[in-house]
DNA sequence: GAAAAATAGTGAGCCAGGTCACAGGTGGGG
DNA sequence: CCCCACCTGTGACCTGGCTCACTATTTTTC
């Protein structure tokens, strides 16, 4: 649980034993099944979550209720509607489980208040936002240059264990095609 | 040019003359003319810029010498490789004016600096950073969703002056098409 | 101010990937 | 143990957008 949290941070920066206290004590924790939602489109979103343990999928559904998934949320993972969260408007995607989760939240009170009295804690959120554009960055060239298969190939290359944690029709909405293209993919 | 830059800043935070004059000794200015590059794929990166007038383009060149547009990096906008800015590797893109700029350069030394010294920064720099990432996630969901003709139109929506700006194959590269299909969707 | 280089538009043909429809497999709840 | 809901594969067909080729116009450059 919070032993998750303290490695997590430590990987970036150091903590004392009464900051990483202070830190823990920002967060409430919470077990989620699978198939919950954390938050859904058009709700107002002011937490962010520290994935413990379990999967989870931002999601986008347009108004013909197709599905894209922004982002796997796992492991060691930050997770939110980030605009919704630094803006206080309505979020535009849902978070929702596909595994059994154990979660730690951060209200926005609680994150500004982390940023301002442990300024690691701000360049530790600093290090986590840059890496997140870093990956929407890259995310974004991968659909201009490469092909279906290719992203497909890449996938399994970079995170060969969550193919078998997905479902191929969960796959295909990360990859941005159909699950028939998906499914014709391998051969 | 500094001014620019105070203005800029105190949209976010605000700054005491002292704490300005220290920020504002940590940035070198420089001018350069259209088509010059700030760094190409495979430099090193260890600074990032602050745009005080004109336009430049963060491109990745394919193997086949296709040129994609990351993004338009204009008045008032921050641009590196964050990539290699971070982590210290070799750039994945390059960064080159459209027009000649007028630029503020901050180095990663002056950048931890600024950070460690004035925390207001280090919030500044987290604001600009989530921003970034919300930004590049609209522009992931927008490529899965939207045809090349929505997204045209949405970008003239959003950035009418940056259509005056640029050619058409610019703009082409931006969007994710090619010259051919844009020059044909206005019909 | 002519030559060279970008920039733009347009036609023709092609193909990756989307949509629709159907069929077989799998698994967990009652 | 069966049923229903979900997942997966596959065929048929369609289309948005790509490539190649050519021409016209504008902008640079010397």
């Amino acid at each position: 649980m919070e032993h998750a949290l303290r490695r997590h941070l430590e990987e970036l920066i150091s903590l004392s034993n009464t900051e990483f206290e202070l830190i823990a004590s920002c967060f409430t924790s919470r077990r989620i099944k699978k198939k919950e939602f954390l938050f859904r489109q058009g709700d107002r979103v002011s937490e962010m979550y520290f994935i413990v343990s379990g999967l989870l999928k931002l999601i986008y559904t347009d108004e013909s209720g197709k599905e894209r998934i922004l982002s796997f949320a796992m492991e060691d993972w930050w997770e939110s509607d980030y605009e919704a969260f630094e803006r206080g408007g309505p979020a535009k995607m849902s978070l929702q489980s596909l595994e059994n989760c154990q979660i730690l939240i951060l209200s926005k009170e609680n994150f500004t208040k982390l940023c301002n009295e442990i300024p690691k804690m701000a360049q530790f959120f600093l290090h986590k936002a840059i890496a997140g554009h870093i990956a929407a960055q890259q995310r974004v060239l991968s659909l201009m240059n490469d092909s279906a298969s290719d992203r497909f190939d890449q996938l399994i290359q970079r995170q060969p264990s969550l193919i078998h944690r997905i479902s191929k029709s969960t796959l295909a909405s990360y990859l941005g095609v159909s699950r028939e293209t998906l499914s014709r993919l391998s051969r």
